[in-house]
DNA sequence: CATAGAGGTGACCATAGGGTAATCGTGGCG
DNA sequence: CGCCACGATTACCCTATGGTCACCTCTATG
């Protein structure tokens, strides 16, 4: 979309219509489905302009799985700057994250959609994406259990955001980010109050000692 | 490994050792990273060989894909097989796909690893697995609430397991599953249960999501 | 209006790799 | 002991595509 066909545009210009258009071809046919004449033609030039402005096919690739990691990022720090309860922080932590793939959902599938990586060097810069995200929900997990088993629960928290959101994606289906964020950082947030909960019993057996045992059940 | 090195197998037993060399191959390079030529020579023989016995690279990788996926879902079948309490259930069934995730490594990465996919068949046959998943989750959540609403933590349970183990895999540690399996279960049922019905214990929020959250929208 | 230089192009190279055709060799069987 | 069929190989084709080079064409500027 946009600007295109043979219109002559500043350098600069020219870098961000690059960047903008190859995430949707990426994104849609994966790092190894998409040809760099494909991306030239979707900007309406030839291969050449592309390779003006990336030194590489690579070179493009890890600078848009940069910038868009970076985008997630600003996203859920910044909406969660304002935050005061924990709960409060994991609402809006997923609302960010989910209105992020509702907007961005190219994004999205770039980072996470198993575009094509098979790439020790792309692997890593997604792999940061989510160690930073994980690093960023730490916090909300209690400090009085093993660091490993934080990790562990922060990771399975974006294990969450990332479940939820992919199956909306692969389906097609339009979304409120809202909606699924309440939905999913309600369930998740009881989940890390439980487990902050009993004095961390680590090493707790078949014979376990004592959870909380809530009665209750179905 | 196993035998090789132009040593004549009869037909049977070389599909096999192709499907189990291809697989580690495949799981390593990706499924552009790898050529055909790439997955003979790991078995011990040439090109032809493998088209002898698999029409296409597709073919190849699709017959991988599935019978991979399948034995992530009879491992969890036949482990959840036995429960009987809901807690039970989580917990047995996240203890399966971890023992898995650890025992057939590099299953794991052929179908989660992001190991190159961008194309539509493939990633039903992953999404196939994960939506088969789920939907084996969807009875341990309440009952009561909207199914989309089930449905997506039913994703975001298998969410949970899918980041637990990535962080891990990626990062090359040696993990015990079942340790993983009990600390994950914990939160995720903690979790559940809390969705399933009015905010436990303890001060939860304001807008206290009411147990049915039939939320029209869409 | 000449001109420099940035923006852009067409044509091309080189190679990887999916896929195939023709051929070989050996072990079991009559 | 010969032969056939199955397992395997060598050699090859051909398309797709990453990457480059030489050249063109606007437009701003003195």
């Amino acid at each position: 979309m946009v600007t295109s066909m043979s219109i002559r545009l500043p350098a600069s210009a020219r870098r961000e219509q690059l960047l903008e258009v190859a995430l949707q071809v990426f994104a849609r046919q994966g790092y190894h489905g998409a040809s760099m004449n494909d991306v030239a033609d979707a900007a309406g030039v030839t291969k050449p302009v592309v390779y003006q402005h990336f030194d590489s096919k690579r070179d493009l690739y890890l600078a848009l799985l940069d910038a868009v990691g970076e985008r997630l990022l600003t996203a859920i720090y910044t909406a969660t700057a304002g935050a005061t309860s924990g709960k409060h922080v994991t609402e809006l932590g997923f609302q960010a994250y989910f209105r992020w793939v509702a907007h961005d959902h190219d994004a999205f599938l770039l980072l996470f959609g198993g575009g094509g990586k098979a790439d020790d060097e792309f692997n890593d810069a997604v792999r940061k994406v989510t160690a930073q995200v994980a690093e960023s929900i730490k916090p909300l997990i209690a400090a009085d259990i093993d660091p490993e088993h934080q990790r562990t629960l922060a990771h399975a928290l974006v294990g969450i955001a990332e479940g939820a959101s992919r199956r909306l994606v692969d389906n097609g289906t339009d979304f409120d980010p809202d909606l699924l964020a309440r939905q999913v950082s309600d369930m998740a947030w009881a989940g890390l109050r439980a487990v902050s909960r009993p004095p961390t019993a680590a090493g707790s057996n078949p014979d376990s000692p004592r959870r909380i045992r809530r009665a209750s059940t179905r």
